[in-house]
DNA sequence: TTATTGATTTGGAACGTTCCTATCGAACAA
DNA sequence: TTGTTCGATAGGAACGTTCCAAATCAATAA
């Protein structure tokens, strides 16, 4: 910078100040200065900035499996949102691992950066969350609330959404609904579990609790869901998933032993990932807006930063039921007509 | 840290010297700084640290499209090895948008990241990438080689793996065998197409340029490449598709209009990414490690940044191909016993 | 001509580290 | 006793910005 001042003859305050192209500099100087910038290939440099001032234009961007779709799809909406308000997203896929997440944390603040945006490692808890995340840093949540935690929650309504998606079930007849997926330690799965009850409860149906299956909410947990549903002496005829991937997972599994999902046997999943159209057969499942949902988390922890109250920036998304074929819906139909 | 210093006793210097722990500070002394740090709540400014340094801890990762499955497990894999390696990765993704990538760039240099690693947003020339991302700042390119830049290349072999895809096809009997998907500016659709040509030479077949079908590498170009292949007054009784949502898209159109894959006509993908498995049928397709890649690329990187020749860097990783139904291998040998 | 004013520009401290060059003290040899 | 040496610690400059207070300049008013 000192170089800049030096070729266009000025000082390295005036170099500063048409820098932040401050409007205090007259036009003359400022074409000056800019010229000599791009002859000697000047490159700002931003961490010598952030040293003056209270954080860098980071944010910590923790994602607890980016190779689930559902997270690479959420992680791509926060990621454009954060660029599109000058901030640069620092990536940290934590798989799960609370040592993980205990690390990435301690090298953000390292770091200084402006703000958190995480999904919490599943079985973090908000108490050891505050530890690791001072009150200092602005942090939201997404998609795994907290509860007992004063950051903002950003997610879908997880509970409408899976009613409305096992209210469908009822609908097409079935009378016999289980539950695969997620851990029962997981707020997320108590909320779609809820939203199972929900429609049980509303269609007066008594909640058969050995009908909830718990897995890893992965392929494999599908997979294991339908061997445990299978060895019942009277298995469910339909079954609304934790997510997706696990639907997939069991689609799959049932297909494997010739029961075929949408015909023997109705499989809903949640998420509306990108391949749910692709399954075998194509998955009727929950859209929440994943991207929107992004964009959303990015909008909160901008608020957070402006000093907004944390109270009125959590966001609820909403749900929309994507209805395809795995569901059986389209074969009674064919049928009725 | 001159605030530890004064709690400990000490100069900065000497909490400096344990900050890093280095060997020429007293035990005893050391514990009286650490347990002053302890008590203060201390946090270690890396950014502050990395203004004197050459170049900070950090590391760009440029993904032309994250929401590919194939893409997010590469990210997955870099991310990885990186935080192992130390480095701290900052994610941009640009979306195979030129104006972003190259916002992006000006961005890293900007925070005088130790490297880059980034697959070019589509269309990228050598030129062009040189004069942003200069020679002084190490950069691994990864599964798009951009032909004319002496930047190391990290991806599959594309061309064997393409063809042995192709020759399966052959051996399964089919003569008429498409190509769909990708677009002919790219060097890994060369590369691809190249395997293609390879696999039908080798069987004495013509290879008949009419059957390859450019589109968006997307689900969505699988299915506009359906629609023209079936214009075709006689249409390929099998395809090898780009990458696995080509064939994602392709499996879907066709079986929209009734004609089933892996029945009616064969199909193959490239990448074998976590959903191949549970498309509607089971993918066919070349694996490619794609983890093992992503940790290859942060190797090379590594590589660079320690001094080593950037010739010596490149990897062409193995391909493998997997056969599940969407080839029509399993009905085949259903036919046969 | 001389203040006065507002627009520009400037010098230097500060941000939190690292690194280089001292300095200090103790142990040892002469 | 007096150097000498070595281990441990200290002091200050430097990294590239921002920010504050002060200086300078030009134009206008008195």
């Amino acid at each position: 910078m000192i170089d800049i001042a030096r070729a266009a003859g000025v000082s390295k305050s005036t170099v500063s100040l048409v820098l932040r192209d401050s409007a205090q500099v007259k036009g003359e100087t400022r074409q000056r200065v800019e010229q000599a910038m791009q002859r000697l290939g000047y490159v700002y440099n931003r961490g010598a900035a952030s040293l003056r001032a209270a954080s860098s234009d980071f944010v910590g961007m923790i994602i607890s499996d980016l190779t689930n779709p559902f997270f690479a799809e959420l992680a791509v909406g926060i990621e454009d949102a954060l660029y599109r308000l000058g901030f640069v997203p620092i990536l940290a896929n934590t798989n799960e691992d609370h040592e993980r997440q205990a690390h990435v944390l301690r090298s953000l603040r390292e770091h200084h950066v402006a703000g958190v945006i995480m999904s919490p490692a599943r079985g973090s808890d908000a108490w050891s969350l505050a530890s690791q995340l001072p009150a200092s840093i602005p942090g939201v949540i997404t998609m795994r609330r907290m509860i007992g935690s004063p950051l903002p929650y950003v997610g879908p309504d997880n509970r409408t959404g899976s009613r409305e998606a096992v209210e469908h079930l009822l609908r097409l007849g079935h009378r016999r609904i289980g539950y695969f997926g997620g851990d029962a330690t997981m707020t997320t799965q108590q909320e779609r579990v809820g939203g199972w009850r929900d429609a049980l409860a509303g269609a007066g149906i008594l909640a058969d609790e050995t009908l909830v299956f718990e897995t890893l909410p992965t392929r494999e947990g599908g997979r294991q869901a339908v061997d445990r549903a299978l060895a019942l002496p009277r298995p469910p005829t339909a079954v609304a998933c934790y997510n997706d991937i696990v639907a997939m997972g069991a689609t799959r599994a049932f297909a494997s032993r010739g029961i075929i999902p949408g015909v023997d046997i109705a499989v809903v999943g949640f998420d509306d990932i990108a391949e749910a159209e692709h399954n075998a057969p194509p998955l009727t499942t929950v859209n929440a807006d994943t991207r929107f949902l992004g964009a959303q988390c990015a909008e909160s922890l901008l608020g957070l930063i402006r000093g907004e109250d944390p109270a009125g920036l959590s966001f609820l998304g909403q749900t929309k039921l994507i209805v395809r074929e795995s569901c059986g819906a389209a074969r009674r139909e064919r049928k009725a007509s």
